[in-house]
DNA sequence: TTTATCGTTGTAACCGGTTACCTTGCGGTT
DNA sequence: AACCGCAAGGTAACCGGTTACAACGATAAA
């Protein structure tokens, strides 16, 4: 490893002077910065950035943390943060916490030092908890979160909204019996949308206990609600799940037992993932932008590094966007037909 | 922020003693040691991992460099990746070189001082290039590529061997006139795969020049093959695109002309995107585990930090496996009948 | 009682950079 | 000629930990 001391001598120059030519500074002659720079090339040096923000108090890297993600929503969130923190040249380190409030602050401890802020999103228990291990002194944004009682700006989706709308689209569409298929009863997104969905069945159609059968995002709970749905003798014309994944199972299952969707029954999800589109018919659900939510907290955090103090009242809520589709009588045609422009290709 | 020469007053101790005790050395005695907790406690002491690992030479991180983070194939190879890191209480350092070589060079110029490892993947375009700014006193593994030239280890997916395979399937179900749709020219995982495609036809069934579309990678590229080859009249009874994606968009494309699948013409796809076998009829296609790319890759870094020495003789290969479906005539029944253990659940 | 041994703790150098502060030498004033 | 100002570059402290080495006191052996 070669190190400044070493360009340094190889230039015949102090350290100090080695430092300021590779730097740029402008206290140095031409043919100094030059000799330096010859050094540098010479014995193959690259700076020690760990070295470098010790001194410089700042390691252009911002610190992730995130609950155990799968899928889209993982790598959706990671590159609307990058897109962001790339532009301004920050390194992004990724700390998972694989669910348990324990490795969670084991992983935010181990930032100290690491970073100049932190991106966290908590995992689905308890995130107050956090407020212990968070360092004040260390910029922080929350994601997918109101950190309302911690005092911490944040970007969250508006689920309530969101499945709200939803509800009052379906209602639209002349359903009545509308059954809601919850997300995990622990998950705080799952709840705000439960919410949605029972409230505006309460305003609007005036039906104070509407159906809710249990799932917990999952295909297969999807699938399970379709057997209870078809079993129970339920009446049902619309199931809105609380995820896109959930709807996807209820829908192969409910063609399983030949009812037509939307024929015989309207289905709605939320989240819009990939598949959605492709399904046949098309999967109507609620368009919730993840990349979205990763660069505006990225951008948030640029702000209090750049010197801004924000806290919670200078939150963003993203408002999802109702996707209407063939599953609940938009166009049934091709899923194609409907897409947006490709997204990333991979082979 | 508090430092240890803090916690060290605090207990009345030395800095040396404080960070025995802390890092539990075994020369400690027990009152010093809770002495100095007690300290850590009252004045909520984090170490500095940063200028720990300038004295430690070792920072428990590795920096993963990856051309661009979209969609599952990325989430995928982190969560592989990551897997095997957070056993070994490793972090990941997230490079993103965004295509360019400049960039790529200043990525991996940047991980300096930050990692104790390094797994590339690098672009398309010339991945020789590297070698110049790779550090060859840093341990590094390459990821999907074949580093052959450089010494150094890799992971790597027989793109030939499961072209071969799918295109050996294809005319076992009796196709004669298969019709390969290629990925981007210069891509190293597309022209393997165009290059099992050809020699199978050319071994098994003696066609020399088979019919081969342009593509590149997208759904939309993968209509238009299903355009050309509807009116060009391309006589063909069965379409191998060398990636899922293409192969999506050139179903829904040809069912647009009224063709069936398989009824018509049969289609293959390469990959396993978890849309694949939710399309209706399911998709047949090769499944790769791109999980195990990252975790495969991450376990030789592990070896090669433990002090083993890897060259690209330990490299590995993974060979993907045949999945038969609707599309090639299989059981077109519903996708999810056939589906595999329900992935990751997520709002 | 003296000396060797051992375990506990302190002192200070070090990791590889950055930068405050000081020295030096040069050109321009008076 | 003496003095001042200024730019270029050197010296050394510092960032926050770790650890080699030394110092020390207490116990064990002689």
């Amino acid at each position: 490893m070669t190190t400044l001391r070493d360009v340094a001598r190889e230039a015949g120059v102090s350290v100090a002077t080695a430092s300021r030519a590779i730097n740029g500074h402008s206290n140095v002659t031409g043919p100094t910065k030059a000799a330096v720079l010859a050094a540098v090339k010479k014995l193959n040096f690259v700076p020690h950035s760990g070295a470098r923000s010790l001194t410089r108090r700042k390691t252009d890297t911002v610190g992730v943390i995130l609950p155990d993600l799968f899928g889209e929503f993982f790598s959706e969130i990671i590159r609307g943060i990058d897109l962001v923190a790339h532009e301004s040249g920050m390194h992004l380190l990724l700390g998972n916490m694989h669910g348990s409030t324990h490795e969670t602050a084991a992983a935010i401890a181990a930032m100290r030092g690491r970073v100049d802020g932190l991106l966290v999103m908590p995992p689905d228990v308890k995130p107050e908890l956090l407020s212990g291990y968070l360092d004040p002194a260390l910029p922080t944004v929350m994601l997918n979160y109101d950190a309302g009682s911690l005092d911490l700006p944040f970007v969250a989706v508006d689920n309530y909204r969101g499945a709200y709308a939803m509800t009052e689209a379906l209602l639209e569409r002349g359903a009545r019996q509308i059954v809601h298929i919850a997300g995990p009863k622990h998950n705080r997104d799952a709840r705000d949308r439960q919410r949605g969905f029972a409230d505006a069945m309460a305003k609007i159609a005036k039906i104070q206990s509407p159906a809710i059968l249990p799932g917990d995002f999952s295909e297969e709970s999807g699938a399970q609600a379709a057997r209870l749905l078809v079993q129970g003798r339920l009446p049902a014309d619309a199931v809105f799940a609380a995820n896109d994944q959930m709807a996807v199972g209820l829908i192969a299952e409910l063609a399983r037992s030949g009812l037509s969707v939307p024929g015989d029954i309207m289905v709605a999800g939320f989240d819009d993932i990939p598949l959605a589109r492709h399904l046949n018919p098309s999967l109507s659900t609620m368009q919730v932008n993840i990349d979205r939510l990763g660069s505006t907290a990225m951008m948030m955090l640029l702000r209090i590094l750049r010197g801004e103090t924000l806290g919670a009242t200078s939150a963003t809520i993203l408002t999802p966007t109702l996707v209407a589709r063939g599953t609940t009588g938009g166009a049934t045609g091709l899923a194609v037909a409907a897409s947006a422009p490709v997204v990333g290709a991979r082979p």
